[in-house]
DNA sequence: CCCCCCCC
């Protein structure tokens, strides 16, 4: 054994190997996958070859080389000088990198050698990058690994080794997020299926069953237990759907084996990615992401009517983390009605979709997994630092529930499109923004006592004995609120409409809080009226809900003004013109 | 082999 390998060389070329088994010829359809190279149909030859560390069975043979197969020159434990190889990524249905050898001499004969120089070991290149899915190289070794002795079970495996290249292998691995049987019907066939997601120290991956399986599995699979399988196949995640981490997802199939493992103590019961709330904006929109946050506030629980009439509970969240951001978080279903937000619990959303709306915001899916006080180091910390200094933060909201910020969402009307289109007729409200001036502000009961208690806004009545009475609450408090419902005429160059203003848009309307123009009605009646006529006049963009209200057996069109931003006068000018051609061309 | 993911 005279000859010295090049150790080490697999990924270079002008390197010594040692073939260590009879080359193998590629015929008929396993040639589809490598036409890209040579463009014809001749065989290939695929050599087994060591650098005396590593072994690859995925060296092809250029075509033009095949003579060399064919004079026998390509036996076990020839000596190669391989002069020139290039390396390309071949789609067969996957990525694989395949060297594919140009230029090689054979230096000794296999007579002259006539063994296998070191030990090598199969050569398994981690993925990189730049190369997609690739793993580099494939193919049966020559070298027995230790998974693949007959009979003996399969070394249990990290999740995150898990990859289609490989049969045997068992992962032991806590099972989380089991959906219920669902099933489909489409072009293809129809049949049922179940999903659930498996998480161990190395990572977690999603698992799914279809019809036989369902039956054979769904009841053995417990929530939060750990099991041992092995025997399913591995293929790409689909990303769309698959919220999780892993590069491939789990189908399982006639033979997969699952068997509980009673000793699960070391296996975690959840594996997250938390984005930080501060991040958010830079996340592209529809992105899959995990969150944690202290529940700062929750909506109380509604039902909304979904696009495809289907009615469902849905419960928005506001999660603020320690950077003291806030972004607005929706629960939708069973997850929204059994929510309880009280004592700001630490919220982690495992899979939630990132939105733009109102900014940015986030939406659980079916897939989500809500955990509230979850035992995990982030929440521990988020917990300590919300009731140390967190609670008292001055949080900046992602989600701008109040604005669109530019005028691109805007749904821009006329006050007679309004009319002409019979907006608010239908079964749900409709929005639009005008621009309009107002013309008249209702003066009287544009003000009333409320209710102090927070969110309640119920008028109170005067007890006169200096209490105020609440019938919401059934309390009586020694104090109220001024609060505003304004009514006031709007009018633009076309039409007129009668609106109503709550407390935040009359503030802004007005320009006083409602507090200080309830002390001005009972002190300075001259200032009071002052400031209705400085309101008078005055143009504004509003933003509007419209809706058909039944009150007295009559039924009318109410508007409800929802927000009060400045004009552009640019985009003013702009519409205007615009609504003048329109105006000119109808008539 | 599914892939529904909702509302303003």
């Amino acid at each position: 054994m005279s000859v010295r390998l090049t150790e080490g060389a697999i990924e270079v070329s002008m390197a010594l190997f040692i073939l260590i088994n009879r080359p193998i010829k590629i015929q008929n359809e396993a040639i589809q996958n490598f036409k890209k190279i040579g463009g014809d149909d001749l065989p290939r030859i695929r050599l087994i070859l060591s650098d005396g560390v590593h072994s690859s069975a995925s060296f092809l043979l250029a075509t033009q080389l095949n003579h060399l197969f064919d004079e026998n020159q390509l036996e076990p434990y020839c000596v190669c000088l391989l002069k020139k190889v290039i390396v390309n990524n071949l789609k067969d249905g996957r990525y694989v990198c395949v060297p594919y050898v140009l230029d090689v001499e054979v230096l000794k004969l296999a007579g002259e050698i006539g063994e296998k120089i070191g030990n090598p070991v199969l050569y398994n290149s981690t993925p990189s990058p730049s190369k997609g899915r690739g793993r580099g190289f494939t193919g049966k070794s020559p070298m027995k690994s230790a998974d693949s002795s007959p009979g003996s079970p399969a070394k249990v495996i990290p999740i995150s080794a898990l990859n289609p290249y490989q049969s045997k292998w068992t992962v032991r691995a806590r099972v989380t997020n089991k959906s219920k049987i669902r099933t489909w019907s489409n072009s293809k066939g129809e049949g049922k299926l179940f999903s659930f997601e498996i998480v161990d120290q190395s990572g977690e991956i999603k698992v799914t069953a279809f019809n036989k399986e369902v039956d054979k599995f769904y009841t053995l699979l417990e929530q939060g237990k750990v099991y041992y399988i092995s025997k399913a196949t591995l293929k790409v995640a689909n990303k769309q759907f698959n919220t999780l981490s892993h590069e491939y997802e789990m189908t399982l199939h006639a033979n997969s084996s699952i068997v509980l493992c009673n000793d699960s103590h070391d296996v975690p019961d959840v594996h997250c990615h938390f984005v930080p709330i501060s991040e958010l904006e830079q996340r592209e929109k529809d992105t899959i992401l995990d969150v944690i946050g202290v529940c700062k506030s929750a909506e109380e629980v509604s039902r909304v009517t979904t696009k495809s009439s289907r009615e469902v509970s849905k419960r928005a969240l506001s999660l603020m983390d320690s950077s003291g951001k806030v972004v607005t978080a929706t629960l939708w279903g069973e997850e929204a009605e059994k929510f309880d937000g009280s004592g700001h619990p630490v919220v982690a959303i495992k899979g939630a979709r990132l939105s733009d709306f109102g900014g940015r915001s986030l939406s659980a899916l079916f897939s989500s997994t809500i955990l509230v006080n979850p035992d995990i180091p982030e929440a521990f910390r988020l917990r300590a630092w919300f009731d140390q200094e967190g609670h008292a933060v001055d949080s900046q909201s992602l989600t701008e529930m109040r604005s669109m910020g530019s005028g691109a969402k805007m749904n821009w009307k006329t006050l007679s499109d309004v009319k002409t289109e019979h907006m608010g007729h239908g079964e749900k409200a409709d929005y639009f923004s005008c621009v309009a001036t107002v013309v008249y502000i209702r003066k009287e009961n544009c003000l009333y006592p409320a209710c102090p208690s927070s969110d309640c806004n119920k008028k109170v009545l005067d007890q006169h004995n200096g209490l105020y009475r609440c019938e919401k609450c059934d309390r009586d408090y020694p104090n109220f609120e001024y609060r505003l419902l304004l009514s006031a005429n709007l009018a633009d160059f076309g039409d007129n409409q009668w609106v109503t203003c709550f407390q935040e848009t009359a503030e802004v309307l007005l320009g006083h809080s409602a507090q200080r123009l309830g002390r001005l009605r009972d002190t300075d009646e001259e200032a009071f009226n002052q400031v209705f006529q400085k309101a008078n006049f005055t143009t504004h963009i509003f933003k509007n809900r419209v809706k058909l209200e039944t009150y007295n057996d009559e039924t009318r069109v109410k508007v409800t003004v929802l927000e009060i931003l400045p004009v552009d006068h640019k985009e003013y000018s702009r519409r205007l013109m615009r609504n003048i051609h329109k105006m000119s061309a109808s008539t």
